[in-house]
DNA sequence: GTCTATATCGGGATAGAC
DNA sequence: GTCTATCCCGATATAGAC
C-alpha cells in the first residue's frame, strides 16, 4: 500500500492484475477491492463502472501483445538480425508478463468488434508491417515466402508456448517450472531457426 | 428441436456451443435454456449442476484440442508423410471446431490442476508421444532437433492461426473470411515446409 | 476521498404442480 | 419429463454520512 498518495493509479494496477488472471466474466468488483485493500465503493468512484475500468486496462495490456514490428523492421539491421532482435525482445515481455497472450485473445474472442478502434487508438497500421516485411524479403531475394505466413509464422511461434502454458508445462515437463523457464529461453534461438531455415531453402 | 427423443442429448449440444462461445464464466443457465428451447429447471433436472453440465463437456472437447500423435506416428509412414498427415488432420479438426483452441486455453489457464486427471481419463500418455518424436527424428539421423521444441512448433504453428483468429482475420485480411479461410487452407503446407527444412539444415 | 448502508437485479438451484 | 414459482445469494451500482 503506497498510502494514498495515488489510490487511482493502485487500483488500476491491481485490476490489471485480477483482471488477466480471472478474465472479464472471471472478476468481480469485490475481488479488485479487496485485493487493493479498499471498498468497493472506491472503485466506482474513480472508473464509475467495471466495464470502463476494464477497458482502461485492456487497452494498455493489448499494446503490448501488439508487436512493434515497425521499429525492428524499420532499422537496418540485417534480415537475420530483425528476426533475432524480435524474437528475444517478443519473448521477453511474455516472460515478464506471462498472462498476457490467454487474456487478450480470450476477451478479443468475445469483443471481436472493438478491435478496429483498439488499432486505431494504439497507432498500429498492419498494412505498414506487412509492407516492411514483403520489402526485406525481396530485398533479400526470398519471393516464395508469403509474408503473411511468415508473420504469423513468427508471432505464434513466440506466443504459442505463453498461450498453452498449463499444457506443455504439465504434459512435457511434469510440471516443472524451472525446467519451463529454461525451455522458454531457448525459443529466443529456436524461433529464429526455423523461421531462417524456411526462408534459405524453398 | 428433435422434438424430445433425446433431450439429454439436446441439451448437451446447446450448452457446449454457448460454453465455448462465451466460456463458463461468461455463460449462465439462462442462456443455454433459451439456445435449447427449454427451462432452466431442466438443466438441473438432468445435469444438476452447471459444473457438472460444464465438466462432462469439457472433456470431450480437450480430447479434440489434443491431437491423437500416437496413431499418426506409429504408422508406416515416411516422416515426411507424417508430418503432413498430422498438420491435415489437425488444421482440419480445427477448420470445423475453430473455437475450441481459445476455449480449452482459456478454462485450463483458470483451471490448470484439473488437467492431471484430464489426461488420464483421456488416456493420453505425453511420454509416449515424446519418446515417438524422438526415435522418428533418431530414424532420420537428425539429431540436434531437440523433440520438445519439435512438438511445441508443429502443434503452436497449426493452432495459433486459430487462436489468435479475430486478430489476424482483422489486421491482415481487413475482415475477409473468405481470404481468411484460404489462409487456413494453405497452412496445410506451409506448416510441413517450415518443419522439414527446419530439420534438414541445421 | 473513503467508508457504510442499501437498492436492484440476475445468477444458480430447489420444490412442487401437472 | 417438463413447467412455474420461489429461495437465496452475490453482483453492480448508488446514496449519503464522515
Amino acid at each position: 500500500m503506497e498510502s494514498n498518495i495515488n489510490t487511482e493509479q493502485h487500483i488500476l494496477e491491481t485490476a490489471r492484475i485480477v483482471f488477466m488472471q480471472n478474465g472479464y466474466d472471471g472478476t468481480t468488483m469485490q475481488m479488485i477491492a479487496d485485493e487493493a485493500r479498499i471498498n468497493k465503493s472506491l472503485l466506482h468512484y474513480y472508473y464509475r463502472s467495471k466495464e470502463k475500468l476494464f477497458k482502461q486496462i485492456f487497452e494498455k495490456v493489448f499494446i503490448k501483445f501488439i508487436p512493434h514490428l515497425g521499429v525492428i523492421f524499420m532499422s537496418d539491421m540485417s534480415m537475420e538480425e530483425k528476426i533475432h532482435a524480435f524474437a528475444n525482445r517478443y519473448i521477453d515481455v511474455f516472460i515478464e508478463n506471462p498472462l498476457i497472450p490467454i487474456f487478450v485473445m480470450q476477451e478479443l474472442s468475445k469483443n471481436p468488434d472493438h478491435l478496429t478502434e483498439l488499432i486505431k487508438d494504439a497507432g498500429i497500421n498492419p498494412g505498414i508491417m506487412l509492407g516492411k516485411i514483403e520489402q526485406m524479403l525481396e530485398d533479400e531475394g526470398i519471393s516464395m515466402q508469403d509474408p503473411r505466413h511468415f508473420f504469423v509464422n513468427l508471432i505464434g511461434l513466440c506466443i504459442f508456448p505463453f498461450a498453452a502454458r498449463p499444457l506443455i508445462q504439465r504434459m512435457i515437463f511434469n510440471n516443472n517450472q524451472d525446467d519451463y523457464n529454461t525451455f522458454l529461453q531457448e525459443r529466443k534461438k529456436e524461433v529464429p531457426r526455423l523461421i531462417l531455415n524456411a526462408i534459405r531453402k524453398g
